[in-house]
DNA sequence: ACAAATCTTAACACAGATTTAAATATTTTG
DNA sequence: CAAAATATTTAAATCTGTGTTAAGATTTGT
């Protein structure tokens, strides 16, 4: 057990932990892949097949505990662990972020944001500073975030990557609508919104298939 | 050629109209399979597979133009006909949709913001009405919106999917944290900030592969 | 006309999903 | 309480979709 995660399966475990969650509150104490399956719309097997392949729980006959098996998933997220992060642009999308009050719930605790312009947005939100970006480079150091998002317009994103990875950052979470190039030792999670409006309109437009 | 286009390339498909969008501004007029792979950092081979798969652009020894390639392109996505689009829930995520100017520079519209409490956000939004929500379904029928983008608590998105429904709205950009069930008619693309969150916190427990 | 560049098409390889068969646990019944 | 029936996972095999490689065809440039 808990060999090679396949990607397929990695992106597939936060929903499995929003489910998990979910039957936790309910109280559902155990589940079976059938029911389980059922809610999230996947087939019975391919749940099976996903859960097993990060060990082996499940009990024949049976089916799997639900609150050992979410434990289990949010410690292989490294959701048990608390993540320090900062925010590059400060307009309506770095703020909205900044105020979504269930990333902080969850551990991911916003330490300050950086703005061409700080004075901005500084109505919009009530605790967290908002520094210059020339204060980028020292202030990163002092922050130590492990986390950076980058909520600005496209042709600064590059640059400020890697500004960002020259002080230590080593995870980014880019809402800006380009592909960025990266170290291999740095993560880089994608939030492209337009490209997923994009797609649906695509989809709009072939209805048929 | 303009046969079945895999999901694969779907999802690709807003990728190569940015990346030939930025060609355009830069004044490429043609390019290689080969140089177009090192930007999108994809195999020169796939990038061939890709566009050949919805029609035979491309001429050989030369390359594609990017001109002609990018309004095939946007015409398969439907990029070249406006949307009407209405926003539920006008928390800080719903506002900054409504305010990000680069969709309706796109061709996709805000009609109008719904929200249990229309005064919160009123300040926020220069031009767009906020509606109660008790007004939205013969505001829909009214305004025919074609997307509605779902911007509320994760409990409310099930119930007012079926009313949009209902009220002919066939696509919808859903930004609440939960899986929707939806009939086969219509369209739902999701953004899962928070799974998107939790995938990168995955990685970076899991550097080494 | 020949060589170089590049696409097109078909064949191959691999990862992911589904199906099937086997094993194991739980529940029911006599 | 033991045996049979049922439920459910595990593990292996098969199928499907996606990406890569390779051979063939077309155009460009000299």
């Amino acid at each position: 057990m808990s060999g090679y995660v396949s990607d397929a399966v990695i992106r597939r475990l936060p929903a499995y932990n929003r489910h998990l969650r979910e039957l936790e509150i309910e109280g559902v104490a155990q589940i079976s892949s059938q029911e389980l399956g059922e809610r999230m719309q996947l087939t019975p097997s391919q749940i099976r097949q996903d859960i097993n392949s990060f060990g082996g729980f499940g009990r024949q006959g049976y089916g799997y505990q639900v609150h050992e098996l979410r434990e289990h998933i949010r410690k292989t997220m490294g959701l048990d662990q608390a993540h320090r992060m900062i925010i590059v642009g400060a307009g309506r999308m770095g703020l909205a972020i900044a105020n979504y009050a269930s990333f902080a719930r969850e551990g991911f605790q916003t330490l300050a944001l950086f703005d061409a312009d700080p004075e901005k947005g500084k109505c919009a939100t009530e605790e967290l500073p908002i520094y210059p970006v020339e204060e980028m480079a020292w202030r990163v150091e002092e922050l130590a975030p492990d986390i950076a998002v980058l909520a600005l317009p496209a042709e600064h994103a590059q640059e400020t990557l890697e500004l960002l990875y020259e002080k230590g950052v080593r995870a980014i979470w880019n809402f800006a609508p380009v592909d960025l190039h990266y170290p291999r030792d740095m993560q880089v999670v994608n939030v492209h919104l337009s490209d997923s409006l994009h797609i649906l309109s695509y989809k709009m437009n072939h209805k048929d298939d």
